[in-house]
DNA sequence: TAGATTGTTAATCGATTAACAATC
DNA sequence: TAGATTGTTAATCGATTAACAATC
């Protein structure tokens, strides 16, 4: 029993401990997420989880586990209410608690997010673009400004920002994550290829490994030519 | 026992059956791929597990689990031959395997993966572009030729293509696989946010999430603010 | 109330880690 | 040979699934 169990004996346990889900629950959310907003499209106000479990393609006990590890978000005999759990992940996923966040290296894969309206669509607004080429630092892109890399900090320092897109070439990646862990963002999404982790710092590091899921789509398909070849 | 092992019950098992090797481990291949490139950078010849397990932060014990699943890449006493290993994980990754892909959808996201040199250094060779935008087609990037959608079925015919590289809008998505289907290519990278299932046809399909992606993130640095907060 | 479906505990399954005999 | 380190089996851990009592 923690200490802060002991101090709150008497209240219902507020808000259940997010503390202890494991990440496989947590890489689940952002799928609910998006059946949720099919659900509601679809003018669905009620679900329940063996439905729910035919639509994904998962078990409806692993459903019922999964929304339990942050609260009773549903009702026995009647299922989940579509619109309630869904403003309940939204509220997990940070969905509408206005994120920002900057943009760090304005070369293809950069543009090519900043234009993306996935950004938008989870409520996280980009406020800026970094790079160091004199000829980008100036315009913008999609209304978004590119800035030079040298005002990061002051910009970091002046503005609220909690995450950075790094897409940047992977030999500067250790330098500009230092960088940022010297400000008060929270969270790094990583495109280099650079693999980061959070030893020194508290920064949140998320790691997108392009080349590695192609990797594994080779792997399937030479596997596949193998099994044809071999029987 | 299968019918496979009688038949050869007199050979050493000649490729150690890939059929039963877990996701789990697959998808820790491409990490030893990248950590043997380094090895090699670094010109060493040899490693034992319990130095590149304290390289990759993961146990020796899964490091021998894990690669016993395709033979005995190791020698005892002596540990892994950097150059042996890396050449046998290269064939299980079809690196050197000449896999040629197509990119459907010219746009950001298609032209930043045409340019990128991810595909390059796995040996994917991407040999065209789709799109139904006039015009785009009959222009070219990275001297990648792109071609009208409606050639698609034609070029498939008449050249070999093992994957399809997807980066057309979501609602594209379906129709697009279904005629993937009915060609002769294997296999589906998808980044439309518009989850595939190989159910019906035997496409190998990854489906690459940027959303998801970006929403565990968020996650992780809501629940820091969260715990900031509350102690 | 009776029927339905959750929340939750218990059972199962699979993946990771530890241990050690085989062997270079 | 002695030392080192793999390959592999056994033990542990964690995640998924099943079952059912609680309850709407």
């Amino acid at each position: 029993m923690k200490e802060k169990d002991i101090l709150y004996t008497t209240d219902e346990q507020a808000t259940p401990s997010k503390e202890n889900v494991s990440t496989a629950v947590i890489k689940r959310l952002p799928r609910y997420f998006r059946y949720l907003r099919i659900l509601m499209r679809e003018g669905k106000t009620r679900i329940s989880s063996s439905e729910l479990s035919r639509r994904m393609n998962i078990t409806a006990s692993q459903i019922r586990q999964d929304l339990n590890c942050f609260g009773g978000f549903g009702q026995q005999g009647y299922g989940y209410n579509v619109n309630y759990l869904y403003a309940r992940i939204c509220e997990l996923l940070g969905v509408g608690a206005g994120l920002q966040a900057v943009i760090i290296g304005g070369g293809n894969l950069g543009r090519a997010l900043a234009k993306n309206e996935m950004f938008e669509k989870r409520g996280v607004d980009i406020v800026a673009i970094f790079d160091v080429d004199e000829n980008l630092v100036g315009t913008s892109i999609n209304d978004i400004p590119i800035l030079h890399i040298d005002e990061f900090e002051r910009y970091a320092a002046t503005h609220t920002v909690d995450m950075a897109v790094l897409t940047l070439p992977k030999e500067q990646t250790l330098d500009m994550a230092h960088r940022i862990a010297e400000t008060d963002i929270s969270g790094i999404w990583n495109f280099t290829g650079q693999e980061l982790h959070s030893i020194e710092s508290d920064l949140v590091i998320e790691n997108v490994h392009l080349g590695d899921s192609l990797m594994t789509l080779n792997y399937r398909i030479v596997s596949k030519y193998n099994e044809d070849r071999n029987g």
